[in-house]
Formats: C-alpha cells, sequence, structure tokens
DNA sequence: CTGTTAGCGCGTTCAC
DNA sequence: GTGAACGCGCTAACAG
C-alpha cells in the first residue's frame, strides 16, 4: 500500500484520503523505503558503476565523471566507484573488480572509462569479453576499438588536432607547424590519427608541412629567430606545449608576440601557464552524461549497442592571437 | 553452510571434504553471494558515501578520495559517491544527499570532506547537526570546527605556513617576507592561523616581520632590486605565488636566481609551473586511509569520537634555493 | 560437528 | 479500492 503511493504504480489508484494519511505519515518519521529491502525485491541495486584504469586524480576522469553523476542523479542511480588504477606512486588496489561486484548484484552496470595513455597489463579487449561473457550492461568511454555489439563513446582524437591548426588557419596563419607525437606516442592509435589529421590539413589547404619532435626544438628556435614566416604551432598536446614554451622561454621568444601556440588536447594546467595556453577541448563532462544516458536505456533493455562522438571545442586563452 | 566456508564464520567447523566440494562449485559456477540478500540479513551494505562540498575536480579532493578507497577496499567496502558541489560552471546535482543514503541503508557511513574555500550555502554545523540527528558514523576531514562527539582528521594550516618559513630558513635565509592572507580569507580561521604562524617563527627566531599582499608587490619588487638583503618569501598559496611569479617575470627578476619562493599548500599545477614552485603539501592520501579506518572502527561500534592531524611535508621544487 | 529453518522489508499478486 | 500473504537469497540462531 505504502509502496503503491511511494512509487506511484501504474495501474493501481489508491483513495485521496488514504494518499494523504501516507504522505503525512512519512514526512512525519522521515521514512524512506529500504533500498537493500527493495533491490531485494526488483532485484536492481540502482547503482552503476564507474571504472576507470586512470590515476582518479586525472582532470579527464573527473570532468567524465561529473557528466555521468548528473545523469544518474536525474535517474535516480547512485554511483559506486570500482577504481582499477593506481594512483601516481600509489598501491594498487582490485578488491573492488566490477565484474565481481555485477556477479554480486551491488551494481546494474558499468561506465568504463578506458585509458588512452600506454599502461602496463590494460587490455580493451580482456574487458571487452569479460562484458561479454557476464552480459553486463555497459558503456565505453574513450575507446581504442570497435567492437560491433558494444556501446561506445568516442573521442575525436583525429579531430582535435584538425581543429587545432584549422583554428591557425581561420585566424591568419598561413605557416603552421606540427610538434609532432612522440615516436613511442606514434604507436598507438591515438598518435597516428593526429599526425594524419595535421597531413590532412595542410594537404586541404595547400600549405607545407613542417613536422618537428622535441629534439627538433632548435631548429624551430632558429626559424623564429629568422622571421622566415613561421608564425603558429600546433603542439600535439599540452605537454609538449608546455616543453616548448619554456624553451622559448629562455630563448627570449615571446609568445604570442611572435609566435602562436595551441596544443592538441585540454589540460586543468593550460589555463595557469604564462601564457595561458589555448587548447582543444573535449566535451568530456557531455560524454559522460551521454554515456550513461546510453547505460540506463540499455539496463532497462530498451537499446543494443550504440555509438556516438561528440565534437570538440577551442579554448582560445593567450598562447594565440590572429595574424 | 555455504555462508559458512565463504565467510569463514568464527566458531563454526565444516568438515574438510565438504568444504573442499562448495569451494570447488563456487569456483565452477563462478557464484557469488548476492550482497543485497546478504545485506538484507545483515543489516549492512558494507558500502559507505564519501561526500564532498567542493568541485569533484579538486586534486585535494581526488586524493583524499584515493586514500579513503585503499582503506575500504582493504575493508570489502565499496564506496558510493555523494556529491554536493558542483563543477565549475555546472548545474549542481542533490539528488545523492548522504541523509537518505543511509536512511534507505545505501551506506553505512560516511567520509565527509569539508571545504575551506568560501563557499555560499555552505554550514559544516549543519551537516553536523544532520549527522548527530541520525546517528550516521561520520568522519570529517579537513574541518572548521570541534564538535566533541565527532571524528575528525584535521589538516593543520598553522603548521603548513610555519614549516615553510623554517625551511627558508634551515637552508640559510634570514630576511623571510610574507604574502599574507587577502583580507577575505583573514575572515577565515585557516587565514588567521596561517598568520600566526609566521608571526610566531620570526619571533622564535628574532627575525623582523614585513607582511604584504597583493598591493604591496611593487615594494617588494624594488627591495629585491635595492639588494636589501630581502632572499626569501613564503606564499600564503600558491594563487598568490602564481601572481608574484608572474610580476617577478614581468620585472626580470631572477626566481631562485635572485629570490627564494615557497607557498603554504601545494596545488597540482605547482610542479608545472616555470620553475616549479616548491610548497608544503598536506598528507592528503594518508588523511583519506586514516580517516577511513576511524569510520571503520566507528561503524563496528568500537570506537567513539576521534581526532587526528597529520603532518605536512616539504616538496622542494625549482623556486627555492639555499642562501 | 552439521543440517534445518526463520525472517530481514520490500514489491507484488491474489482474494476480498 | 483495500488488506493479507508470499518470496527474493542470504545469515544466524537453533535443533539434532
Amino acid at each position: 500500500m505504502v509502496s503503491f503511493v511511494l512509487n506511484d504504480t501504474p495501474g493501481r489508484s489508491v483513495a485521496a484520503e488514504t494518499r494523504e494519511n501516507i504522505l503525512d505519515a512519512v514526512k512525519e518519521l522521515g521514512y524512506r523505503p529500504d533500498s537493500i529491502a527493495s533491490g531485494m525485491r526488483t532485484r536492481r541495486s540502482m547503482s552503476i558503476g564507474i571504472v576507470s584504469f586512470w590515476n582518479i586524480s586525472s582532470s579527464v576522469f573527473n570532468e567524465i565523471f561529473y557528466g555521468v553523476s548528473l545523469t544518474a542523479a536525474r535517474e535516480g542511480y547512485t554511483i559506486l566507484f570500482c577504481n582499477l588504477g593506481r594512483a601516481v606512486n600509489g598501491p594498487a588496489h582490485d578488491g573492488q573488480d566490477y565484474a565481481d561486484l555485477y556477479k554480486r548484484r551491488k551494481i546494474d552496470g558499468i561506465i568504463l572509462i578506458s585509458p588512452h595513455s600506454v599502461q602496463t597489463g590494460f587490455s580493451e579487449d580482456e574487458h571487452i569479453s569479460v562484458i561479454r561473457s557476464l552480459k553486463i550492461p555497459a558503456v565505453i568511454i574513450n575507446a581504442y576499438t570497435h567492437a560491433p555489439d558494444i556501446s561506445y563513446v568516442y573521442t575525436d582524437f583525429y579531430d582535435s588536432v584538425y581543429m587545432a591548426a584549422e583554428y591557425l588557419y581561420k585566424t591568419g596563419h598561413r605557416a603552421i607547424w606540427y610538434m609532432k607525437p612522440s615516436p613511442a606516442e606514434l604507436e598507438d592509435y591515438q598518435g597516428r590519427e593526429r599526425l594524419r589529421a595535421y597531413r590532412e590539413f595542410a594537404h586541404k589547404h595547400c600549405l607545407k608541412t613542417n613536422e618537428f619532435d622535441e629534439s627538433g626544438i632548435d631548429n624551430v628556435i632558429n626559424s623564429v629567430r629568422k622571421g622566415a614566416g613561421l608564425s603558429g604551432i600546433v603542439a600535439n598536446k599540452c605537454a609538449g606545449a608546455q616543453i616548448l614554451m619554456k624553451r622559448f622561454l629562455t630563448a627570449g621568444i615571446r609568445i604570442p608576440g611572435e609566435i602562436s601556440l595551441i596544443a592538441g588536447n585540454d589540460e586543468t594546467y593550460a589555463a595557469q601557464l604564462i601564457p595561458s595556453l589555448s587548447t582543444v577541448k573535449l566535451p568530456l563532462r557531455m560524454m559522460g552524461e551521454k554515456g550513461a544516458e546510453m547505460l540506463m536505456k540499455q539496463m532497462r533493455g530498451a537499446a543494443g549497442a550504440e555509438k556516438i562522438t561528440l565534437k570538440n571545442r577551442i579554448m582560445a586563452r593567450e598562447s594565440t592571437r590572429p595574424f
């Protein structure tokens, strides 16, 4: 009876007076239905797990997580943390394995945030096979691979570097160089996509390509000094951009006075640098929100595998100016 | 029976053969006890809530959280997220209220991470009264106040500024100035404690005090130029240190060449600055671990209110050098 | 030392 | 439109 009122059970009518009495009593006593007992009956925990193989201090993780929590709150789900990674210098802890939590019915589904940085012992395929064999409702955010029966929210690496270059182009720059991924990074899909983006950008606008890496910074400095026309640089990532900034500072080259610099990803510290660094930001929060929505649909059995990719955004800061 | 074997129930022996059979079957079937049913019987959810009024992207929160998760994993607890804050520019979401989750028995206790930054609508007292009236097992990390019946893990602000100054002193500096908290910050306990620390440090070593704030930076620059002996500055926090660094850079004053600079708190970006900024770091991870341990004790009914304060640590980076 | 059973608090179904 | 009764899967108490 109480249950009917509190849950607004469809197809069940309750006398207005009875309903009033119940609601009054609930308010008076501060009564809340026991979620464990309720879960016992409904066979749902109303919790989802969030899994990360990253350091939980990662700002990327945090933004995605925030997005997930918005959707979860909206739908009455709580979020259980299943961290499989380890913090910098910290011990690993794997007692919160999501497959186990699912079997024990502590969670109804999972959001898996896949790492793109190289990390020992991580295998996306392995996790996909666990998800498949246990039939765990799941959405993978930030994936490498493309399994047809798994839901994904993709990150568009290609687009991030392309947009960065395009931004410089649109603001008048014509000689745009690229600080490319390190050889190690180029082993990954992500790194290769990013490099491809720069090349295709240059090709589209009939610009000369010029790619360099950390070892080539001296040449870049010389080129700037010679006034050879180079006016903009796309750094593959913030880390590289930072190295570049340090070297330019030492060499007395002013940013953005003599050269504009933009990075193909965004980090929290980008806004803190001097000058603050222009970047391309992934729509991380939205990815979390959408991913969680896809998961909810899947848990309701209302959907099969879905795949989406969201658009990036330019964060124009001090390190770039029109040419 | 199965339960006895899997839980190693104390005071209950099971025939070796039976035990073998059970364990085999468990392994074979991938059986895991249903945690909802188990919770139904034991009246414990084996989850704790973690509550933050901060932006979840805060590195402080993340480190504490990581510590909490280590203890939780060790004790077989999962962590449920109850965020009451809002991310930068993000909508609030309060559907995950911890008092509600406790009443519904979704969590057995909470870790509350209190904000020190001024934040509208936050009242620690209010939360303490909720905790009291519902008798929620709780530990508050990073608190302002000192309620006798509540467990706390304190942060030693006083010590952080004192240590920073002491570090400069120990490395040979004798003229040590202090970039003090802003008037707004001085309204808070934290700000006043920090200022007191600088004064007592100076008094102890019979040094002259010199306190300035953002509006006094010009004077500081002049003093450095005049070579008046000033060799070290303690900035109350990283944010202030950063402003100082920017002004010094513009003025052509070299850090640490002409002046050493250390901040009385630590931020992720401190290590990313150029030069990287020496700081005093709170033992955040340990605070999380210890706080969670205190909570577990309390949930077992084995302890009343406990209060601890952990020691800070100097993070010596490029912005300081011996005098 | 081992097998059996009651009952945790809901949501649901069935009889009224 | 309402109340009673059942059962989810465990654990703990109890009986043998």
